[in-house]
DNA sequence: CTGGGGAGGGGGCCC
DNA sequence: AGGGCCCCCTCCCCA
């Protein structure tokens, strides 16, 4: 099982396609610099909100969302916070910066009252004294005392997609906040590796080359997607007509061709 | 219309 | 905990 789709999707037909005009105005970095990734901010400042619905713990509001960007060098080692380094990495410029203040120690346990400063601090002490599952029926929030939902559900608030860790809604938060940024065009996005997919288009380099022919790509999925087109069977097959095709989007094409009208 | 390349997005796993 | 990477998906565009 595609491990992508254990996660349940809430975009299945239009996804967060981040055009330039959308980036602009989801960034504010400088065109002329691009010296850091500059986020929607001030105004969105707790975007990562803990939103778990069971009863066992508390917390505050707002929890903080650490994004390390990989921008030219000009940041600065931020100083960790109480919350294990999760300063936000441009100095809390992005959002969800965490206030240290209001943050301190909101993880109580119920079995034992104690409380901690950071989610997996709490997970560890579960584990470790009362041999719980790091999350799970022991998380709530203050702020938001759900009823006695199954599992724990940690919200956007820039959008309203929600998951059961916490370290699944920062990843999700970056795609919000794009901390990685071209120092060639200033396009941001949202993960390294994304950034120097995309750096690629500049420099010209095509790592990934077809064994059965001389064509190279920049791009590992786009590598996979050409091998495909050596290949006799396909990979993707209509239901109707047991036609195949390298991708999917053919399929669907195909599909919506006439070929499966209901599908 | 079809097939394919280019580019980019997402979540999960591993280290 | 976070970074790196994997795999998969999707859209745009062009031949």
């Amino acid at each position: 099982m595609p491990r992508s789709f254990l996660v349940k999707k809430y975009f299945s037909n239009k996804k967060p396609y981040y055009r330039e005009s959308q980036l602009e105005s989801q960034t504010a970095f400088v065109p002329e610099s691009f010296p850091l990734a500059e986020l929607p901010t001030q105004n969105n400042a707790s975007a990562l909100t803990c939103h778990p619905s069971s009863p066992f713990f508390t917390s505050s509001d707002a929890l903080p969302a650490p994004l390390s960007p990989i921008t030219p060098a000009s940041l600065p080692p931020s100083p960790s916070s109480s919350f294990g380094g999760e300063e936000e990495e441009d100095g809390g410029r992005t959002s969800d910066p965490p206030s240290p203040e209001v943050i301190q120690n909101i993880f109580h346990c119920l079995h034992c009252s104690k409380s901690y400063g950071s989610l997996s601090a709490l997970s560890h002490h579960q584990l470790s004294s009362h041999q719980l599952p790091p999350s799970g029926p022991l998380l709530q929030t203050a702020s938001v005392p759900s009823e006695e939902s199954p599992r724990p559900a940690f919200h956007c608030k820039h959008c309203s997609k929600e998951y059961t860790s916490l370290g699944a809604l920062k990843m999700h938060i970056r795609s919000h906040t794009l901390p990685c940024v071209c120092p060639t065009c200033g396009k941001a996005f949202s993960r390294p590796w994304l950034l120097r997919g995309h750096i690629r288009t500049h420099t010209g380099e095509r790592p990934f080359a077809c064994q059965h022919c001389s064509r190279a790509f920049a791009d590992r999925s786009n590598l996979r997607a050409h091998l495909q087109t050596h290949s006799e069977v396909k990979k993707y097959q209509c239901g109707s007509c047991s036609r195949t095709f390298s991708r999917m989007s053919l399929l669907h094409k195909h599909n919506s061709s006439g070929c499966c009208p209901s599908s």
